[in-house]
DNA sequence: AATGCTACCGCAACTTAGTTGCGAAATGAC
DNA sequence: GTCATTTCGCAACTAAGTTGCGGTAGCATT
């Protein structure tokens, strides 16, 4: 697994550091989707907070983690599996937040559909953001 | 136009203050959506923070207004066309952020698809928010 | 393996955003 | 007008995010 992130860093040109790697780590082992304070803590006070933040910055720039929106004032940041590239971001999956557990998935199975905008509207991106529970705290 | 403020306020029972009708005033004569930032700035210094927040709050909890999420770590609010009632959203529409005026639409008229979730997961609250160009900065 | 260049990290200090408690003031029912 | 209740504004605080800069780690080269 060490590879693993080893592997994606150098295919973005990025440095191997201490890090780097270990907050690509949590992404890879964590199904959902992560908030800033999560990995603050998950890292184990380790890291200094500025540190986390340039960390996920170069992330979203080379396109390796997305942000995700919510209406709570809370920024979350998930893994892109959809060959994003430096700039350009290609995740195109439904968000769903669960209101009991808390955790936000990534549907990447469940893509985001076509809409029909209003005449002069041109839309370079759209997200949706589903909330309600999710499959593990609805039985 | 003090009348339909009136009237919206009474009708949430809530008693009419200055702060409230002028707050309120903003949104009905803005078209799009108002960061809180916008809002102590346009009310022109005359409150304070913690008074906007307040009365944000209780606007969004009597389903005066709602929230659009924003990726950036921005909250913006707009005012609710649905019949909105306490504890109970109903607006199903999809938001619209130019990036090149910063202003976010309501798009009333565009109404968000059913998505089909993946087994298990029931949803509450879909939101739908494309990110482009508007019509006014499209030609 | 040592060298040196570059990029990254961590500290400190700062700005901005949001919250809480409480006394004073405004609202609305009587 | 009086009074109970709600709301406002101040102050003080916590949390979130940013910036600058010296020191350190990464890594290419030899």
């Amino acid at each position: 697994m060490t590879a693993e992130v080893n592997d994606i860093l150098k295919r973005n040109n990025l440095s191997v550091t201490e890090s780097r790697k270990k907050i690509l780590n949590l992404f890879l082992n964590v199904n959902g989707a992560l908030a800033h304070g999560d990995i603050e803590k998950k890292a184990g006070e380790k890291f200094d907070r500025v540190t986390v933040y340039r960390t996920l910055q170069t992330f979203v720039e080379k396109g390796i983690i997305h942000i995700i929106p919510t209406t709570d004032n809370s920024v979350r940041y998930a893994l892109c599996k959809n060959n994003c590239t430096e700039g350009h971001h290609r995740d195109n999956h439904v968000h769903f937040t669960c209101l009991q557990c808390g955790i936000t998935y990534c549907l990447e199975e469940v893509h985001v559909p076509e809409i029909r905008l209003p005449k002069g509207f041109l839309a370079n991106e759209i997200e949706v953001v589903a909330k309600g529970t999710c499959s593990n705290c609805s039985q």
